[in-house]
DNA sequence: CTTAAGTACTGCAACGTTGTATAGTCCACA
DNA sequence: TGTGGACTATACAACGTTGCAGTACTTAAG
């Protein structure tokens, strides 16, 4: 029982296409017949019907954001900052865990047309390569390097130099016993892959051997019981990359409870730059991606899609974003 | 372009509304002709139109989540465990960041219908009392204790008792030059001023005065700033009740950074129990609310409201939730 | 053999909005 | 004084779905 048009123009006196006229601004209205209008308006608390206004339209308005788990401070902030991006074009977003399952990551890109969803933003987890190439009608933006060539738009840092650039810090360092956190040997886990690929180049440059740790997943807890196994197996390191932030505060946990110090003994460095790393103790080395801009350009790129302009249909595009390396207390004395 | 009902009718041999009977699982519907339905829309791949359904039935199966700010760990482990459990009853979770801003809450509060909302989970920051008593036709559920008596239903914990929880553990550990940082100003900041009466109720029952620290917001910058005027202002503290985990391991920061130690010098202790406080150095300890049931309570409220059943009317309802104090290093040898 | 109840299906109208087509009015310019 | 054009406003049809009313046929009861 919430007014419609025709309610307004019932009481305004008009058609109901010149109430609809003045509710989306068209210009050749008489202003006094938009006053009236208006007032209607104001009177009745008129609010527009999204769902038919979709049903005419086919466009909802709302866009789907993707991620495999919002409790991971990286994908919490990358979405708070899409939201931001959206809200500039009127765009409501959508907020979908995926807790990195294919299956629902699956039924994301076949379809989520089921929610009227204009268009998905997608950080992908479990999938890669032909998977993701599904034309499913929904434009799709993807967070992370494309390394199939699949139809969608790509927005990424270049993991791979980002990486190589925190191993080089630690061997300017002098350190030499240089152990990596976070390799993983599924297919899909590209990001893995080519933080470990930026690693290896490094240090076979420089001539060093650097260990290896695999994990399950990305989390703090991850990271303590890779760092425990890396004591436990072998000489200690005397520095560690860790593929992300959470690992790399989980390795610092295990490396400090043990008795040794960061970075006295084990140099510590990680990946995202989340605020965890800029109060901890230390506070945490790292390498941080801009993630304003990620959000923005996946925004962008979907509006591109999206427009009725000429661009609309072009050949997908990846687009790089800078990085920098972040000097905090963990790498430094 | 994608196949309608019509389309599939059409393949079908049957008429629209058949299909549509197929589809709601209508059971008057001969086995034959189900079958040849079915195989209609495997073929086309039909997938009903949201918009459309929702026209018709005013219904459109998303619920909305308002939080402050998805960053803050704590309130992105309520986003993820309402999601799941709004996906028990198949909705679809529309989060939604208030960044505190009193305007963006008042416009939640006011109509969030824009966007075809069937209900709203909201855990206000700005807004208090009379403002949120607003009736928006859709039904609300508070994250937060009722104070004023809105129209709404609340979900909570105690927020006074398992604060002098926290306050009492630091008084049995013996200290007693105990301070409290979190205090708020602003009438509407509920949560805080219900945290300092937990505190100063126990403070005065053990006959001590504990000093208070306001802050801005409740992030760990907050924590680190607060801690070190308590630090420079007068007798240090030797133990810091924090209204949340982040102003906790801010202030533990400072701590350390003076060279003072957790729990030895200053015992700490925060409350919402975020992960980050697992793995800290030292571990923080805690007051840990029951989250998960805080979710799956809040999504039933809002499922009986929305249900035509008999008790969609009711008055409103305040339900607690438990909480318990996890001690950790912070203040334990 | 009639009647009532049940089964299987159909057609129409409506949800609230907007695009297209149309029509009347007024003004300026030739 | 006609004529084209800009301005203002309206009517109608569609978007895809479902509720309601209705038709035709079948079966069971009286």
């Amino acid at each position: 029982m919430p007014p419609g048009l025709k309610d307004v123009a019932a009481r305004a006196g008009v058609s109901i296409k010149t109430v609809s006229n003045v509710v989306n601004g068209y210009v050749h209205v008489a202003p006094a017949t938009r006053a009236r209008v208006q007032a209607a308006i104001e009177a009745l608390g008129y609010v527009p019907n999204m769902a038919a206004r979709q049903l005419r339209s086919g466009r909802s308005g709302v866009i789907a954001l993707a991620v495999p788990e919002l409790q991971s401070p990286y994908f919490a902030e990358i979405a708070g900052l899409i939201v931001q991006a959206a809200e500039q074009r009127s765009w409501t977003v959508l907020i979908d865990q995926t807790d990195g399952q294919a299956e629902r990551e699956r039924n994301l890109v076949a379809g989520l047309r089921r929610h009227a969803i204009d268009g998905l933003i997608f950080s992908p987890l479990a999938l890669a390569g032909e998977e993701l190439a599904v034309e499913s009608g929904t434009p799709m933006v993807l967070l992370g390097e494309r390394v199939w060539h699949g139809p969608a738009d790509h927005v990424a840092i270049d993991n791979t130099a980002a990486s190589a650039d925190a191993t080089r810090h630690l061997t300017s360092l002098g350190r030499r016993r240089i152990a990596a956190i976070g390799v993983q040997d599924r297919p899909s886990a590209v990001t893995a892959h080519q933080r470990l690929a930026g690693f290896r180049s490094v240090l076979a440059e420089a001539g060093l051997q650097g260990r290896e740790a695999r994990v399950e997943s990305f989390h703090r807890a991850d990271g303590a019981a890779a760092m425990a196994r890396l004591l436990d197996e072998g000489e200690p390191p005397d520095a560690v990359f860790c593929f992300n932030d959470l690992l790399a505060l989980g390795a610092i946990r295990t490396l400090l409870e043990r008795g040794l110090s960061v970075p006295g003994d084990v140099a510590v460095i990680g990946f995202d730059d989340i605020e965890d790393g800029r109060f901890s103790t230390p506070t945490l080395s790292t390498i941080a991606p801009d993630a304003p801009r990620i959000a923005q350009l996946a925004v962008d790129l979907l509006a591109e899609r999206l427009g009725d302009g000429p661009a609309a249909g072009g050949a997908p595009r990846e687009l790089r974003v800078d990085h920098r390396l972040v000097v905090r207390e963990s790498t430094s004395a």
